[in-house]
DNA sequence: GTAATTGCAAAGAGTTTGCAAGCGC
DNA sequence: GCGCTTGCAAACTCTTTGCAATTAC
C-alpha cells in the first residue's frame, strides 16, 4: 500500500498535469478520502470536509468525488440503493459487509478467484468480491 | 434451478400463509421479474407491468417489490449509484457486469470462493462476486 | 487576466408515504 | 363486511445543473 502522502502528492502532480486547479476544497475531499476507511457518503464527506471548510458546499463535493472517480483515484461503491460511497483505496480488495449495521471493512483475499475459462465472450478487467454477514458488534 | 410455476406456486403459497392478498398486481410483477434475466429497475418493471395493466401506480410496483425482497422471492442488487435492480434468481450466483453498456450477466462459479479463515470475528452468511469488464458487444 | 472552480439556489431523478376508494377473502 | 391493497398526489431524499462571484495560476 502506497503512503498516503504519496498518494495525496500524484494527485496533485496529475491535476497539474490535466490544468486541474489545486484548491483547498479538492485537496480536502481527498484527503477525507484517505484517511477513512469507512467507505463514506458523499453526505459523510461533506461533513468532515465543513470542520475544515465551513463553508464548503454539497455540490462542490458531488463534484470533487466525482473527479476523483475520473481521475482514478477513488472508486465508487454501493451496496444498498441508498446513496452511493466513495473508497480512496484502489488495490484490488474486497468488502465485508455487515447485514445488520451495514458498515464495510476491507479485506484482502489470499488467493484470487479462479475465473470460469469460457464467459460467453466476456473480457474481464477485474472482480469485486462481496461477503455479506454480521460484523462483531452485531454477532450477538 | 426450479420451474418458473413452481416458483409461482411456491410465491401464492406463502402469501396465503401470510395472510397477504393475491391482486394480480403482485403475481404480475413477480412473474415479470421471474421471466426477465435483465435485472430491471423498478422503473422498467413498471413499464411491463403497464403493458398488462395500463393503470397500475408504479408505487404499487415499489410496494410490490419491496415485498417480494421480504419474503425472500427477489433479491434487490445494486451496481451504481442511479437505481435499485431487481433479481427473482435466489440461487447464489454471481454477475458478469459491462462497464461500457451497465449489461449485467449472470453466472455460477464452478469452484467457490475460498474464504479466509480469520474474519476477525465477522460471521459470513453469503456472498457474491461481481466481475467488471466489456461484454461481447461491447468489446469492439 | 483568464479560465477553472466555487457556493448558492433551483431543478431533476428516484423513492416513499398518507389517504380515500377499491378489491380479495 | 373487514382489512389489506391500490392509485393518486404530495413529500422526501439524493444528486445534478445554471449562473454569477471568486480563486488559482
Amino acid at each position: 500500500m502506497e503512503l498516503k502522502e504519496d498518494m495525496l502528492k500524484a494527485f496533485v502532480d496529475k491535476c497539474r498535469e490535466q490544468g486541474l486547479k489545486i484548491t483547498p476544497q479538492r485537496v480536502a475531499v481527498y484527503e477525507i478520502l484517505l484517511n477513512s476507511h469507512t467507505h463514506p457518503t458523499v453526505e459523510e464527506i461533506y461533513e468532515e470536509v465543513k470542520k475544515k471548510y465551513p463553508f464548503v458546499s454539497l455540490a462542490t463535493v458531488y463534484r470533487t468525488v466525482e473527479t476523483l472517480e475520473q481521475m482514478g483515484f477513488a472508486k465508487r461503491v454501493c451496496y444498498w440503493g441508498n446513496s452511493v460511497r466513495y473508497d480512496a483505496n484502489t488495490e484490488e480488495h474486497h468488502h465485508l459487509i455487515c447485514t445488520n449495521c451495514g458498515s464495510i471493512k476491507d479485506i484482502y483475499l489470499e488467493d484470487g478467484i479462479n475465473l470460469p475459462e469460457n464467459l460467453e465472450g466476456f473480457k474481464p478487467a477485474g472482480y469485486s468480491v462481496n461477503i455479506y454477514g454480521l460484523c462483531p458488534n452485531c454477532k450477538n
